[in-house]
DNA sequence: AATTTATTATTAACATGTGAAATTAATTCG
DNA sequence: CGAATTAATTTCACATGTTAATAATAAATT
């Protein structure tokens, strides 16, 4: 009862990137509107649930490299979506704070992302979405690094 | 019975993002000793397994866009793992061939990011192993372009 | 046949991914 | 205290991701 896959469809790497494809081209197209990246959207996230945190800690939420980071938060800060403050324990530290800006666009477009979601997971069936779910967490985990 | 993942763990993005960072560091690791990027392997990969084709269907099969691609042949041809004929059959198309020092570099390094995957796949156990892919592919197929 | 429309590949412009090197500050050691 | 070491962050260089615009050819329409 398969359809037709491309041959590489049992290919994880080539798998996982097509899925990412599939979830995130309609994310992105919500997010363009609102005149923000994907990167930029996840940073914002990080920041607006846990709190003002330094960027090695955001670069682990959001899944970000360091120098991506450090080049994501210069175009945050340009558009004052988030603010910064020296570290007074650590001088090599900062503490990165969301701005009032900031959060209102996390909240005015959080319903339309979390359909999207809702949508392939209405079409996989819960159960299903959640086991896929189940099954990433533990690559992610049982994964040496 | 769950261990501790981020509070992000259950956001589909992020977990596919770091699915897929997991399965690719090794490989990256090795393509790096040969000189070639990721997405260089990708496209070298489709062309020796599906034969001399055009780039629409080379960034359909190794899920690039257009763009990129363009850039990628251009390194690719530089570095002649790759030629490129014109389509006789239609000015607009192109016709890329690997080479036979590209289809050595795929063939020598074969095993060794097969062998990444057979570690995941040991880790995970093959049944389990398999229903991610199918999963994936399921998530690919069954939701709307 | 001329015009329009669609397809293919490229280029442009900006943002990010990635690994290595450089910078700055804190800590440790002699 | 001063040099070496460690840690956090940034900068650098190159490659790719992404959308829009462009050029060339093919196909369709009238």
């Amino acid at each position: 009862m398969s359809s037709d896959l491309p041959n590489t469809s049992r290919s994880l790497p080539i798998a996982l990137l097509r899925a990412r494809e599939r979830v995130m081209r309609p994310v992105r197209a919500i997010l363009m509107d609102v005149g923000i990246t994907e990167q930029q959207w996840r940073v914002l996230r990080v920041l607006e649930e846990e709190g003002p945190q330094d960027p090695t800690r955001i670069a682990d939420g959001a899944c970000l490299l360091l120098p991506s980071l450090t080049r994501i938060l210069q175009k945050l800060e340009e558009k004052q979506l988030i603010s910064r403050q020296p570290d007074p324990d650590d001088g090599r530290k900062q503490i990165v704070n969301i701005t009032a800006n900031g959060t209102r666009i996390i909240r005015d477009n959080l319903g339309a992302s979390q359909a999207v979601f809702e949508g392939i997971q209405a079409k996989m069936g819960a159960e299903r979405y959640e086991l896929l779910l189940d099954l990433l967490n533990e690559l992610y985990r049982d994964t040496s690094n």
